[in-house]
DNA sequence: GTGTGATGTCAGGAATGCGTCAGGGCGGAG
DNA sequence: CTCCGCCCTGACGCATTCCTGACATCACAC
């Protein structure tokens, strides 16, 4: 799902937006100060940042130039009711995508975040997605898995045979099919290979491993990931 | 040299904005009606495309309509006196990148420009700018490098394997990427050479070379950069 | 309930990938 | 020429990962 930040101190404006937001399909964090927007931004990694400017801690202008300058290349629209023509172009010359100024019609902002992420989705090289199932997060450009927020170390093998399992998500895959793309065997299954890696992926990402609600066993046919 | 193209009927706001733009140091061309500008925007294709709504002819709608339809992907600035919210709305789920309503400053309007246009740009371009990660700040002009304030002294292939990391921030860079973009090899990796080097910044970089926070291993996979 | 085949579990040894290191080639500076 | 930094390489050791077969358990058909 397209993931939006909002960095806004404004408590009713923040959850208005994230309300419309919602509403289109984004998914919507809020980071009501500069500093707290910064390491969202960088550690969350949205697809797209609303920035007011003026911020209690960090002000907008420097939440902006920090995360440039830590390479968070993701468009970044400034909402603001700071209207000078030069703090337009400030904004604009230190990296920001867009600049609307308050008050704002929310069809237009919805319109012109729609415009950014449209034009950012062009240039995103494939496979910097992240994927979800439940309460797990995976990052398949980093590699880094995720349940509940917390990290979840994944074996090499094990990552790949999730991402077998996600790719036909809610079909099921049957052990040949999984030693065929994970391994790149063709081979009839006779060892308890894939179970072993099964069960452990279950012990990992599962809330309870022995009563699986994701990765599921569907007798005398494969797995199936249920989302 | 980049390359701009203007669909305005307004003699004096076009010539204008050609002025302002070529002391910007693009291309200009100028097309005073909706038909024109498609075909100049189809046949010359320009970098960017400043669009007034209100033209004779074709309006700007059908102008952005047909171009897109046509494949035309260059961004589209639209710059008309209709500041309706639903013009603005439909003029950009039509497919333009931005929406400036007369009266407008240049300075903004040029801002906006280079804004659009830095995006298309591919992200690559490492440019003079300071970059960081952690308490590390890369100076890629002078390619000085510091950590904590104390300048660190990297040697040329280790600044490049870093900076290969960097444009990649946060995604996994495999041995073979590094190695041809690094070495300009395209070969197998069958030496230790990017993990001596990998180790050498470790050393330099990090608070811990064997427990690192920001230069990180991903097994079977390759290195990635953390911020 | 029982039987049967499929799946879960486990532990240990094999295999693999990575960090580390020392050695040597190379080239520029003194 | 000699020194010194830079770079590459292969050998080695370690930690993790992977695989496997034996056994336990489960689901379903009868």
């Amino acid at each position: 799902m397209t993931r939006v930040l909002v960095i806004e101190d404004n408590f009713d404006l923040a959850y208005g937006l994230r309300n419309n937001l919602e509403i289109e399909g984004y998914e919507v964090e809020v980071a009501e100060d500069g500093t707290a927007g910064l390491s969202r931004a960088i550690g969350w990694l949205p697809d797209l940042v609303i920035l007011d400017l003026t911020l209690p801690g960090l002000d907008g202008f420097r939440v902006l130039k920090a995360l440039r300058e830590r390479g968070g290349r993701m468009p970044v629209l400034i909402l603001t009711a700071r209207d000078a023509e030069a703090d337009k172009v400030r904004g604009l010359k230190l990296g920001a995508d867009d600049y609307v100024t308050k008050p704002f019609g929310v069809l237009e902002l919805l319109a012109r975040v729609e415009a950014l992420l449209r034009r950012g989705a062009a240039l995103v090289p494939v496979g910097k997605t992240t994927l979800r199932f439940g309460e797990v997060v995976i990052h398949s450009g980093t590699r880094v898995v995720e349940r509940r927020g917390a990290a979840v170390s994944l074996a090499p093998k094990e990552l790949d045979l999730l991402l077998a399992l996600w790719e036909r998500q809610g079909s099921v895959v049957s052990r040949s099919e999984l030693m065929r793309e994970v391994w790149g065997y063709q081979t009839d299954v006779l060892s308890r290979t894939v179970d072993t890696h099964i069960a452990e992926l279950r012990r990992k990402l599962e809330a309870d491993a022995s009563r699986p609600v994701h990765i599921l066993t569907v007798r005398k046919a494969g797995y199936r990931l249920a989302l």
